[in-house]
RNA sequence: GCGCCCGUAGCUCAGCGGAUCAGAGUAUUGGCCUCCGAAGCCAAGGGUCGUGGGUUCGAAUCCCGCCGGGCGCGCCA
């Protein structure tokens, strides 16, 4: 079976590098897509890379080794600018990609190269003190996304939730139902210094049943209440995790106790102060850091060192963290708490993803409260004032640490100007013309795909190509937004193709041909909308 | 003050292991439906890529300074 043209033309580079510069045959071989078709198919800039260590002029350069580029799947390549090396495929090579779509199906864009390795994403992590805010549908949409990337490239993820049931921040929340439940409203006498005022909290009072006056109890209806609420929450969004792991279980099940022994057993602590502290500055931390206050309780590093040990123990040999930049600072501390355990934990371990906070803008305004949470605009108004589908587009389509601010007039009262809608609209057309053709889908298996001789279908074509390296790419930098612009690009080529060419013309042929490229294109469509976790519909 | 991140069209943002990288969407203006969905297409105007240096044959992209913005700098989580 013939390779992908990437390869081919990669190979056909390296062929050819052999035989004019033996000494550099090992070079790095660097082949683009040149953004503009007058480019070609596929680029390089071997030969400008090259010429100084050859001291010869890179055009000429450039001009020999396009002269030893084997030829088959490509026209002989030509030289352009100051050196570059631009390859044109055949027609039929190019076109080569809608058989092997129409033949992969769902599996387009998806590749072995994961092996199976064991990964984990963790996101979302929202302690149960209240409803989910926008940055957790941020890191909601986000984690999903890179989650559904690597599945893509083969590997076995693991969706990972991680909550505080049992901290400080619990208390103040049991406080808070509990005062509320004696009839107690925030501000007034007896309400607890820094409590939630939010209204989820008189909500959460109303429906205790129990006793008001045990206040275990009261925090675990409230916990119980909030995840409950959370997870309809997330449900609502489209996102399932595999586990819920507890903070309070690394203190019962002794992982805690066993991080501090093991960093004693290393030398790595000592006593000040009347606390134990962590050398962390033998790591390149700034200061050391308290491990045992003085009160004889763990700081909130600790019992996150545990659990990340967890992680490392459970065989995940690549863990990606969604968390918001303002948790930055903890990225250097778990990663060196995992450092001085001496388990054999590589250094940069685990990988971080840390996205910016999400800004919300109404009617011109930023929206700062909701009447839930009070503080905080919360993920189920964004789903209730836009719907699914754009929030989780919108929100995977940023780079993850760009500020983003999220215009709800763009997503809502516009709505057919929205990005999402116009990927979805691309879909649903395809899905109209096949409804309007009747015909059997296996036909287009024998379609003769060298009657699209356009320069839109060849533009299409090079597009659905890119797609396989576009997911793995995508899948490598944990950056979803990547897909979230490809699939815009395919569907303003496809949008441009159906306004200029007919597609059920009378030529059966032809119409075959033309049906098994859309085809390709909803199929791909569809595949990397799947991806960022969004829906394809057929009609709209 | 220190650390990390970010300054690219009016607005929201891609591009940043250098070249074929000045881009998209939106907004504005002008065209396109007796014909597969106009939630669409075609076209125009709009940026010395925050700023000043440096490295390079070549810098939005790499390095340094400065300015502006965000986040973090607890025996809080």
């Amino acid at each position: 079976m013939a390779s992908d043209p990437r390869t081919e033309v990669e190979s056909a580079l390296r062929a050819a590098l052999a035989k004019v510069a033996p000494a550099q045959a090992r070079a790095h071989i660097l082949v683009e897509r040149p953004k503009q078709a007058g480019h070609g198919d596929f680029s390089s800039n071997i030969a400008l890379q090259l010429a100084k260590a050859l001291k010869r002029n890179p055009r000429e350069l450039a001009q020999e080794i396009a002269r030893a580029v084997p030829t088959g799947a490509f026209d002989p390549p030509e030289i352009a600018g100051p050196g570059f090396i631009n390859f044109r495929l055949r027609s039929a090579t190019r076109l080569a990609v809608i058989r092997r779509i129409l033949r992969e199906k769902d599996r387009y864009g998806c590749s072995a190269s994961g092996a199976g390795e064991k990964v984990q994403v963790e996101f979302v992590s929202a302690n149960p003190t209240g409803p989910l805010h926008v940055g957790h549908g941020r890191q909601a949409a986000l984690g999903d996304a890179i989650a559904a990337l690597l599945e893509s490239q083969g590997h076995q993820v693991t969706r990972e939730f991680y909550y505080n049931d049992a901290g400080a921040q619990i208390d103040k929340l049991a406080w808070s139902v509990q005062a509320r439940a004696r009839g107690i409203r925030p501000g007034e006498k007896g309400w607890p210094e820094e409590g939630y005022a939010g209204e989820y909290i008189e909500d959460i009072a109303r429906e205790f049943k129990g006793d008001a006056n045990d206040v275990d109890a009261v925090r675990r209806f409230a916990v119980e209440y909030l995840r409950a609420e959370q997870d309809v929450d997330l449900q609502a969004f489209g996102v399932k995790f595999d586990v819920y792991y507890l903070e309070s279980s690394l203190y019962t099940d002794g992982s805690v106790d066993a991080v501090v022994k093991t960093w004693a057993a290393n030398a790595k602590t000592y006593d000040k102060d009347g606390a134990l502290w962590l050398r962390t500055t033998e790591y390149g931390d700034d200061k050391d850091r308290v491990v045992r206050k003085s009160d004889g309780s763990y700081t909130y590093f600790v019992p996150d060192v545990a659990y990340h040990l967890t992680k490392w123990q459970r065989g995940f040999k690549r863990v990606v963290d969604v968390q918001g930049t303002d948790h930055h600072s903890t990225v250097t501390r778990v990663r060196v708490g995992l450092q001085a355990l001496g388990a054999g934990i590589p250094q940069g371990w685990p990988d971080y993803v840390l996205h910016s906070l999400v800004k919300v803008m109404r009617g011109g305004e930023e929206v700062k409260i909701s009447k839930r949470a009070g503080s905080y605009v919360t993920v189920r108004d964004l789903i209730d004032w836009v719907g699914r589908d754009a929030v989780r587009f919108f929100l995977v389509s940023r780079k993850a640490d760009s500020e983003f601010v999220f215009d709800v007039d763009l997503a809502r009262q516009k709505s057919d100007e929205n990005p999402v809608y116009y990927v979805q609209y691309a879909h649903a057309r395809v899905c109209s013309v096949f409804a309007q053709w009747g015909g059997a889908a296996a036909r287009l298996e024998d379609a003769k795909l060298d009657r699209l001789g356009g320069e839109r279908e060849a533009a299409l074509a090079r597009l659905l190509d890119e797609f396989p390296e576009t997911v793995a790419n995508a899948a490598r930098e944990a950056a979803p937004h990547d897909i979230a612009f490809y699939l815009r690009e395919l569907a303003a080529q496809f949008h441009s193709y159906y306004n200029a060419e007919r597609i059920l013309v009378d030529d059966e042929d032809l119409r075959i041909a033309r049906l098994a490229l859309c085809a390709a294109v909803r199929q791909t469509l569809a595949n990397g909308l799947s991806l960022i976790g969004v829906s394809s519909p057929e009609k709209m």
